[in-house]
DNA sequence: TGCAAGAGTGGAACGACGTTCCAGCCCTAG
DNA sequence: CTAGGGCTGGAACGTCGTTCCACTCTTGCA
């Protein structure tokens, strides 16, 4: 195959489907997916719509591929001998934190599953539930819940952080809840009331980590 | 104020913001986010694009308003005395429920949070979790945690769920999945390759409610 | 009763988007 | 040296969200 040459003879700069990659996910860092345009992609990359559709097949793709690949960079490195908790852990940070630094992956992972890099991370919570002991009737649920969970709650992280990052201040727009909960009134909503104070002090990335644990305490409790 | 009156008597089926929710929501269940148009919608409510832009601010504001319309409705019929465990059971598979028969509503949460019936799932699960003995210091993360795995979760499997929604057969989907899984090698995966064969035949709605009863576990069993 | 004002409507028009199409480039095989 | 194809750049198409405006109908006031 000639390809490789060829592309590498074609421009100094070739065009590749990974360079677009690239090129998208900055453009989804700097301004969300609204930012992300076949236009600004070919101006960005001084080209035309057309040579990108050659190597994307559409929108769609690119998005999933610009996913896949913030996920699999956050899983790859995955050194499994602190301990089965830890390196459950530590791959569950991993996520998170690419989410977090990467907010619309978030509500990609809703609107497209089973991504390439799903596997690695089945892969690494199994077999570390299963060196903490879980039983193997129930390793696929707890798996399933807990990638599941790691995924959907990140996202759910990502989808807050997205409110407090075109500029405004976290603590003030989870102030501006906090009042609203807070009014809601204590009859109806007591417990609501009363927790609505430690809305703007929390740490997001502590919080998801006591869930993590709380998680692993259950799966590790439930024999 | 007289607008009550007004519209009644402007029209026999006279606009409004209920009437159009209603008519989006119908439209995002028959074919998903993409068939949500605004000339869709005008021509269902027999009418022009101004008028539904004078009952609602934009399409993100639509968006918001049936994701509301629609967890709502799952939250508010919660009757708590069937002990703490259960309530928050039900309430979960509420949520759960709601956002599989809506799949949209799943990737709009990772879009938007706060919706406004967020107080209601957090009172119902945060004021059970206080009825299980969980001590004041956890409280807040313990269900913070919850609502964002019940959430997130439901949403991940929202989006596994529109894979098959568009015809396909579930299992078939599925299956092809586990094929897959099953390829990737026993050396350098082997839990994924051992569980493969798990993956077609599970029931998402108890696989939910398993990974909600694990927290829980966890949640009793940390005091 | 007549009339100005404004709530509410319907549809035309605008700009931007995703996508398709195609004429042409340049490298390579023969 | 030439034919062919991988690859490019940009024009063009249809659809979308949104804006704008002329218009209708009702109501409050004289």
């Amino acid at each position: 195959m000639t390809t490789r040459q060829h592309r590498e003879a074609r421009r100094a700069d070739a065009l590749s489907k990974e360079r677009i990659v690239e090129a998208a996910i900055e453009m989804l860092d700097a301004g969300g997916e609204k930012a992300l345009t076949f236009r600004g992609l070919a101006e960005r990359l001084s080209t035309g719509s057309g040579a990108i559709y050659w190597h994307v097949a559409n929108k769609d793709d690119l998005l999933a591929a610009a996913t896949d690949c913030v996920i699999a960079h956050a899983v790859t490195d995955v050194a499994g001998d602190a301990g089965p908790r830890n390196t459950i852990r530590t791959i569950a940070l991993g996520v998170f934190d690419a989410i977090d630094a990467h907010p619309w992956v978030g509500a990609q992972l809703a609107r497209r599953p089973w991504l390439a890099a799903l596997p690695h991370i089945f892969e690494g919570f199994g077999s570390q539930l299963e060196a903490l002991g879980v039983p193997e009737p129930m390793l696929f649920d707890s798996t399933s819940a807990l990638v599941a969970h790691v995924l959907g709650v990140a996202g759910q992280n990502a989808a807050n952080g997205r409110l407090y990052a075109q500029g405004t201040d976290r603590v003030a727009v989870l102030g501006t809840v906090a009042e609203q909960w807070a009014r809601l009134g204590p009859e109806r909503f007591p417990f609501v009331h009363r927790v609505a104070a430690q809305l703007p002090g929390h740490d997001d990335r502590v919080q998801f980590l006591a869930g993590v644990d709380l998680f692993l305490r259950g799966v590790t409790a439930a024999h």
